[in-house]
DNA sequence: CCATGGTGTGAACCTGAGTTCAATTCTTCG
DNA sequence: CGAAGAATTGAACTCAGGTTCACACCATGG
């Protein structure tokens, strides 16, 4: 018996892993998942790319893995903002803002995270922090229920429309194509402000007294 | 000179086309785009692999021009709601109504057209026709705004809102996994209430007036 | 310093699904 | 009917990119 593994070795070797983890980032925030291979992640983080297989047993776990690194980053930042005190509508609204603030900042980063498709893996990992972002929304309408700042509704299905309103506005100007270097520009500013609006005036308007006079709505040929 | 293509061979030169295309239908709304493949498509429309590459270049101009057909009936169907007389807030309704029942009714295939990933030319055709329902709404909100049904607001966010909170919510009862065989359980008519209460909610209240003390929001390590 | 065993390397390997194409069958019309 | 030209076929081919692995290098502790 002649080896054991000592503590400064363990904790190159979280390092190393790490440094896995932030090649992943960096190398989607530059290439987004489609182009993101395991030779690209490997060289970003100067490591052989049999090295990566040392630490991840599969590009869709590592990358997904990486997924939820930043993803839980930002649901506890998200968490924080509805959890403080004050008013929900308020709470809501910041909550909001900066969901929406952060992403654009991030930009392609942002878009791979929110909707680009991905191995199996991630697009699984990815649902799950879309629902821990729901439960967030799910909690804070709640709340506001409870002390009468919102109206009595179903704070399970608003909390998903909130989020997929969130999600398909920002989509727009996070696209790949079509977004120069405009991060924080007027239009996007404003697209902010009126999603917020749109969620607050949704979560807190009275009850809307639905119609009900349907029509046609036969299936395709 | 002995051989002209004669127009009877022309129609089931069609015919096959449309074979191929209804047979992509047909596999994803079994499989889903992920476990659709080429030769499947080919067996379901009882023809060689090798005749799909006569009528089309790619697996992804295939599936994306089947994706097309699709949606573009959709699309119409929902604009031909959203442009019937009466009301704009019931026309809105109504129109998210139609949209998420044959959403729901659909099922697996309502879930892959609108959130499976799938090869670039099938997501690039998706967003095309995301923001052809994006603009059916617009029309309609910047219609309700005109006539005063609406107060003033960023139609154009707006629209793109509803498009995301209608998906993301229609996402849960579609999800292929967990949803044994309840096209139109009560728990899902109860979300598609909440969801065009949310909505019609959200366009026609009075605008919120934006609280503004945000907090701390550093960069993710 | 050396025996033991862990860690790093990167070129070679493998795989599965999209695509091709030579051979076959079918259509047309003189 | 038969020659010309299309359409069909499906087995074989291709190839990108994830994964492996034999070898080299390094760490440990007696």
């Amino acid at each position: 018996m002649a080896y054991r593994r000592t503590e400064r070795v363990q904790e190159q070797l979280q390092d190393k892993r790490n440094r896995i983890l932030q090649a992943v980032r960096a190398v989607v925030a530059e290439v987004g998942f489609r182009g993101a291979q395991v030779a690209m992640v490997a060289e970003a983080a100067e490591v052989a790319t049999g090295t990566v297989y040392r630490h991840f047993p599969s590009k869709g776990e590592l990358f997904a893995e990486a997924l939820a690194l930043n993803a839980g980053h930002e649901v506890e930042v998200v968490a924080a903002v509805a959890g403080s005190d004050g008013p929900a509508a308020a709470r809501l609204a910041d909550a909001l803002r900066v969901f929406a603030l952060r992403a654009v900042r991030a930009g392609r980063l942002a878009y791979a995270m929110i909707a680009e498709p991905a191995e199996p893996e991630v697009d699984a990992q990815r649902l799950v922090y879309r629902r821990a972002f729901a439960d967030v929304f799910e909690t804070l309408i709640e709340d506001g229920i409870r002390n009468g700042a919102f109206p009595p509704q179903n704070a399970r299905a608003a909390a998903a429309c909130v989020m997929g309103a969130l999600n398909e506005a920002l989509i727009g100007p996070l696209a790949p194509e079509a977004r120069p270097q405009d991060s924080g520009a007027p239009t996007t500013r404003a697209t902010i402000d009126a999603i917020v609006a749109f969620c607050l005036q949704a979560v807190s308007a009275r009850p809307y007294a639905r119609p009900s006079h349907l029509r046609s709505m036969e299936s395709p040929s």
